[in-house]
DNA sequence: TGTACATCAGTGAACGCGCGTTCACTGATGTAC
DNA sequence: TGTACATCAGTGAACGCGCGTTCACTGATGTAC
């Protein structure tokens, strides 16, 4: 069955994924309890059952660790995104799809509000986040801009758009280098705008700006997408 | 002139204020240098020149000290938004007055980049605003009812509103509640839209998420106010 | 106007704590011959 | 299959530093009679 006849204990290899993986776990407790800021390297490798010094085998320093938080974060939100909009069995239902990724991003935020405020929230003083944190980033508005591109196949176009000047365009060009296909200016404008939403309404809600005026979030994010939606004009 | 005759030392009271001011501005500076979660009591009194007991005869705790920034932030912010505001002399010309309401807080937003995380970033860990931050706090989003108010009044109604459910007016009532007379909650629903993409722009702005996606802030900003001044119905 | 007393800003030492990172080391695990 | 050697996880002490808060105190400013 085995290679070796019995095993009592695990490879250096498996040892160092498991370590790797409880400083990780127990380094995001701390972080939801006194923030990334105050985020302890000492604090971690006491819970862990390892002299501070030991750390260093797996994370070269502290801000390595957090570069680690981080991009686990933004793949975990990357992943709840892209399969909440894999789930919706009709590709062509753009209402449905929309609906699907709005919700999955303040889920995973209401599930995780402290992983949230890291990615979302207040930089980390004197911490500037390395490229790698990049690519995992980038995947939640990957999101939206595939779903902008999928809407403007289907020519679903968002209502009532303005003119979008020459500057705006301009401006815009990075993020039309990114698509497949360039899309209308003043209907990527939509989408920004929805972008920009959708991440301001979990951010007050979140951060705690909502609070004695709006009673029902759930209700009110439902009501707020579904207004989006039919600005994109992607409803039924 | 004065009530003696030469007065080479300040008055008790008098140095209170300055002794004061000086602590909170250091603390200012400090608070962009290191942020709000290792703002430090020791350094702040070092800096001003104090022993660091003698911050204490000023400020009952480090907490208390943040609760004077926070305070001091957002009545700064208010008073930007309200003056912006006041300063378009044709009270009717409500596009004009939105348009100065949103690019106020940006502005503030861009000029006071560690108040403003102090403030819509993430929460200090282990920092429980008082209630004296709440009436400051709502002197923003109160800007927003106002004009949304002088809207209804004159007519001016948001465009393209999908219906309200009633968990959703439900929801809103306390907003309602603060108005000297109630709103459509479609209206509504589209006002608070408007605070959530202003509010969401300006942080993912700030906070680093536009980086190589958006080259001219200030256009796509002044584009996504236009948008929202022609959904909200205020375009002339 | 002068004196006695109260107020209170600021001191300096202390308490009890925490941190990130480096370094020489031990000893178990893995590898090449 | 057995032995010599290299790798590397984890140790423990040390460096040099920081923090918030309390407390008994000194001495100048202000006040009441």
């Amino acid at each position: 069955m085995c290679d070796h006849v019995s095993m009592p204990s695990k490879s250096r290899a498996e040892n160092r994924v498991e370590q790797t993986r409880a400083i990780q776990q127990t380094a995001r407790r701390h972080l939801a309890e006194v923030g990334p800021a105050a985020l302890s390297l000492r604090a971690i490798a006491r819970e862990v059952g390892l002299v501070s010094s030991a750390v260093y085998r797996y994370f070269p320093s502290r801000d390595d660790l957090l570069t680690a938080l981080i991009v686990e974060a933004y793949d975990e939100l990357g992943d709840a995104v892209e399969a909440a909009d894999s789930a919706v069995a009709d590709r062509d239902d753009l209402a449905a799809r929309f609906h699907a990724l709005c919700h999955a991003i303040r889920d995973w935020a209401r599930t995780n509000p402290h992983e949230y405020a890291l990615l979302y929230g207040s930089p980390v003083p004197g911490y500037a986040a390395p490229d790698d944190t990049v690519t995992p980033a980038v995947r939640v508005s990957g999101a939206f801009m595939t779903l902008a591109q999928a809407a403007e196949r289907a020519g679903r176009t968002p209502i009532a758009t303005l003119p979008v000047s020459d500057a705006e365009k301009a401006a815009l060009a990075p993020i039309q280098g990114f698509l497949d296909a360039p899309i209308d200016d003043t209907h990527l404008l939509r989408w920004l705008m929805a972008w920009s939403t959708v991440f301001g309404h979990v951010s007050l809600e979140l951060f705690g700006h909502m609070h004695r005026g709006v009673l029902d979030y759930d209700e009110h994010f439902a009501q707020v997408v579904g207004q989006l939606t039919a600005d994109l004009g992607l409803s039924s």
